[in-house]
Parts: structure tokens; C-alpha cells; sequence
DNA sequence: TAAATAACTAAGCATTCGCTTAGTTTTAAC
DNA sequence: GTTAAAACTAAGCGAATGCTTAGTTATTTA
């Protein structure tokens, strides 16, 4: 009956994805996209609606692709060691190349305002909330932890991530690795 | 010989720091500091050239607002502790009524992109590696303290700095503080 | 082969961005 | 009081933003 695509929708997510990640949301621009994506505009909008589409759906593909890691958490009864696997384990996903990207999501939570984008910032907010259950439910597979003490020490593992996230951006490999031993030392 | 600025720019940069501060960089229009500083637009190019100049000189009074801090630190003898005890002022600072701004500096390092504009990039670097030099030498002053791990350490806690700056735009009062206790525990 | 329709190209829309400039008002020196 | 210069107002510049649309091309169905 018609014409049909000639690209495929999930491939140039893919790297609608790999550029938010590099730049952030409000710093990449539709021209920016239609370059990295390799179709026009229209196309862009045909398929995906506005810039806010493309970029929930390249959400969606970092949650699936960072499924690998967190399968392992939330398949893991070894309690905390697991969660410093998953630290190491992410600063290897965040890699590209020689540097560090950091999260996508961290990334735009940082740059994005609450108000000016709630749609956006409830699923990143969303993205975070799961991170931190698995922490918990971790931390309680540990018999001699203090269950009073989980939650706080949950919040302090995200801090210690978030900061990751930044850290990773500025320090060196040895160093980010030794950051995550230091966390993980006596807790 | 000449008409009187009818403004007092370090109370017009005051402002602007504070706009800074909350919105980022970037997400901050010329527009906005009009409004915000209560002058025109071409009382801001004269006064400070351009945008850049606006924030460089806003960092420059974030540095002195905060040097009230800093200063405790930079005369303490107290070892880790007073570095503990700057984490709580530094939060006690970063608050705005009943939210926290995070740092001005961690703020917009998250937003800027590296190559987008280098000048304010290094204003920024020379910001947090001030910091982290202060950590390095209170870590000394502890004399059972291997020397080996003082640098790993003085990354860790600026890791865990950075985290707090984000951490305080999510998390509650009571999680932050428990966040510092937890941080501080057995280094 | 011809008609129908989805997918494409490219130009252009309104708005906002950082910044400038033409023209007016105020003030100090003479 | 006159003059000169700095400080102001407000309009508008070119470029970039997210998004749309008019017009063309390709492909499926009949």
C-alpha cells in the first residue's frame, strides 16, 4: 500500500541514547539528533512524536541494556558484596572507550529542573527509587546487619553512586576503584 | 563629568549568584538575570561584559560566601573530624528555606559540557581541587593515619561530597545527616 | 500498469537565545 | 546655564531552538 521505513526504530534509539548519555537532554538538539540518528526530522517526529519521545525511549532502552548489571543484583543472595559487584560493574557500563559517561540518568537529573520537565523527571525518578529497593533488599539478606540501620545505609550507598556518577567524570580509573573499596570498607 | 550607575554591583552579582545557583548555568537566560538583578540587559554588558562574566563573578562571590567554612577548616588541627564537620556546614549552606541548592560549583560542572565553554570548566576545577587539597592536609594531621591511603581517602570524601550535592536536592534532612554519620564511620 | 498512501526531503514557522545599538535621560564640570 | 559624557531605555539583530508543513518519491495492492 505504501512506502516503507527505511530505517529501523529501535537501531536509531540506539544511538539517540548513546548521545543523550555524552550531552545530556536540554544540550542536544533536534539537528544534533536527526545527524546521530541518520534520518530527518520528520521522521524523528513521525516515529517518535517530539524530542521528549525520543529521549523517553532511549530510557527505556538504558533501563533494558543496564538490566544485565542489575539482573545480578536482583538475582544475588550474597548481600553487600553483591552491591559492590554492582558498583564496579557500573562504572564498566558507563565506560566508553578511555572515559567515563557517567549514568544517563544521574546526567539529566542534574540538568533537568522539576518543574520544568515533571514527565521526564518522574521517569528518572522512578529509574532511581528501583535501584535503591534492590540496595535494601541486599542489605537485609546480611544476618548480623541492624535492620534499623538499613535505610540509612541504603541512602548512603546511593549518595556514594550518584557521586560515582560525577566522580567518574573527573577522576582517574585507579581511582574510581579505590573510591568504591573505600565505601564498601566496614559497612 | 557623567550620570551614576543607580546600581551597586556587588548587590546586583548577589543576586545573580543566588539565580545561578538554583537554576544552573545554561538554564539561566540573560532575561532572567534582568529581571532577577533588577537592571537592563545593557547595564549587565556593561557592568560584566557578558553572560560568562555574570557567573565568573558569581563564583568568585560563592568562594567568598563560603570561605566562612572553608576558613574553619583550613584553621583546624582536628584532623577528620573538622572535615566532618565542614560536610554539615557545607549542607547548612546550601540551604534555601527548607531545600537545599547543593554547591553552585557541583551544580553547573554536572551542566556544562567540557569543550562548551573551557573558561568557566577551569574556574570550576580550581574550585574543587582547592577543596580536595584541604582534605589531604587535615587527613595528615591524624597521626595513626597510613600516608599511603591519604590521597584514595581525600577522593573518597570528595566522591562523597560530590553525592551529597545531588543527594540534597532528593533526599530529607534527617537521611543527609545520616548520610555524613555513615560516610564518617570507621575512616 | 495505475491508484493509493506511507515515508521521505527541505523549506520555513514562531520563539528564544546572547548580544548590540540607536536614541534619551541624568549628572558632573565648567 | 551649557556642555559633555556616562547610564539608562527599548527595540531589534542574527543564530539556534523545537516543531510543522507543502511537495516529492517509493512501494504495496488491485
Amino acid at each position: 500500500m505504501a512506502r516503507r521505513k527505511q530505517y529501523n526504530e529501535t537501531e536509531v534509539i540506539e544511538k539517540a541514547m548513546r548521545l543523550f548519555w555524552r550531552n545530556g537532554y536540554e544540550s542536544t538538539s533536534v539537528r544534533m539528533l536527526e545527524k546521530e540518528m541518520g534520518i530527518n526530522q520528520f521522521s524523528i517526529y513521525a516515529s517518535f512524536k517530539n524530542k521528549e519521545g525520543v529521549f523517553l525511549e532511549s530510557i527505556k532502552l538504558y533501563n533494558a541494556q543496564i538490566k544485565s548489571i542489575t539482573n545480578i543484583l536482583e538475582n544475588s543472595d550474597n548481600g553487600i558484596e553483591s552491591i559492590k559487584t554492582y558498583f564496579f560493574d557500573f562504572l564498566d557500563f558507563s565506560r566508553e572507550g578511555a572515559i567515563f559517561k557517567g549514568c544517563l540518568v544521574t546526567n539529566t537529573v542534574n540538568e533537568i529542573k522539576e518543574d520544568s520537565n515533571p514527565v521526564i523527571m518522574a521517569a528518572l525518578k522512578r529509574f532511581s527509587t528501583n535501584i535503591r529497593t534492590l540496595f535494601v533488599r541486599n542489605l537485609k539478606q546480611d544476618d548480623k546487619r541492624d535492620v534499623k540501620e538499613i535505610e540509612a545505609q541504603a541512602d548512603y550507598l546511593m549518595n556514594a553512586l550518584l557521586g560515582l556518577s560525577i566522580s567518574s567524570k573527573v577522576f582517574q580509573e585507579n581511582q574510581l576503584k579505590n573510591i568504591i573499596n573505600i565505601t564498601f570498607l566496614h559497612l
